[in-house]
DNA sequence: CCAGTATATATCAAACTGATATATCATGCA
DNA sequence: TGCATGATATATCAGTTTGATATATACTGG
């Protein structure tokens, strides 16, 4: 198998950014990119020898007294290059994996009041995110126009930089990325709307 | 491992339209429903096997002379009723896999020209897609208002069924989780336009 | 009659997933 | 003071999934 790792990348990224620890990694994934990636531990931490038998990241122990261990990787040249390569590389188009749509799909010779509820259900799932979304969006928001850090993104902005200038700069790229799960979203609750409406006829 | 087994329920239910053999069900899954899911023949054949020893496939050999061997599966009620149950399950959040995401976020703090280019390509890439959609589209509409079934359309329906009555269930199906790549890309397309614009100030 | 393509089944190493095991430190509260 | 709960942190692994490839037959046009 060729092997794509993108895993890689997404690792010696986000160390481009600062240097972190596995559980910052995933952290960070899990906190800012859920809405368009993820990534786990069984991934992380072999990457991250990998990258370091390969000469792209240095590793370092850590341990700030009272403190548990900590090992903390940082990019080195070699990998930032490798990142800076992979930038200009072609990019895949987006991979779906919509199990709603799936069910939807298979039940077109059911009665259509089963097709009717598996869309009502999706509805509320997709509302349900839009909420949570909108309440990020809001207060990056007004992160960005305040230039103030509340507590809710303190977090966020502690694994991922300390200068208020660099804080700007990840709240806007925060705030640009959920925009696209919004835009998502949006379209997800549009598409249920106009199959219920065809549904109903 | 708790398993999840998705590919076992949308061969199950693919084998509700009708019996298949493996490889109409990779067909099908690829020109039907690749803009929400994926399967490899390295799933289908195994889970056809389990499905048979399960109980809830048969399996028979359909040689009809000059022609290739062919295994066709159809599902028992068994079958049937294992498909039902996975149908009123919780069905899981979209997954999404977004590498042009994943590269302008970990970009933020690169030149803007460098975010600009991978938009403009993201855009571009989007846009072709959103073309084949539409023609898809077209097609399948003029074959509902016309009830006449073209030439790009008879393969797809040859699988998938060959009542004319069928043939309207499957092209209105289609179109509406067409429409659902759709609405997709185009939210993709005016996050470009608003992200373009962010960059630009 | 031959090359290229479509049909069709099958397999496998490599990669990925999600859950779990282990351990340390912080916090509140009874 | 002790003790449950939760956050921090590293690590592993069985079970799944992926994508590529091997094999073979039939069809199609030049």
């Amino acid at each position: 198998m060729a092997s794509k790792q993108k895993t890689k990348f997404a690792v010696l990224g986000l160390l481009t950014w600062k240097p972190m620890s596995g559980y910052d990694i995933k952290k960070m994934v899990d906190v800012g990119l859920s809405h368009f990636w993820n990534e786990n531990y069984g991934q992380i931490y072999p990457t991250l020898e990998q990258l370091v038998r390969d000469g792209m990241a240095t590793k370092k122990e850590k341990r700030i007294t009272g403190q548990r261990q900590r090992f903390v990787y940082a990019i080195t040249r070699k990998g930032q290059r490798a990142f800076s390569d992979w930038l200009s590389e072609p990019t895949d188009a987006p991979i779906v994996r919509n199990e709603l749509q799936l069910k939807f799909f298979l039940s077109c010779k059911l009665p259509a009041d089963q097709s009717v509820r598996l869309i009502n259900e999706y509805r509320a799932q997709q509302q349900g995110m839009l909420d949570e979304y909108r309440q990020s969006e809001n207060v990056l928001r007004q992160a960005i126009r305040d230039e103030t850090y509340p507590d809710d993104l303190s977090r966020i902005f502690e694994i991922a930089n300390s200068s208020d200038k660099s804080r700007a700069v990840h709240c806007n790229i925060f705030l640009l990325t959920l925009r696209h799960g919004i835009h998502a979203i949006e379209a997800r609750l549009a598409w249920c709307d106009e199959v219920l409406e065809n549904l109903s006829r």
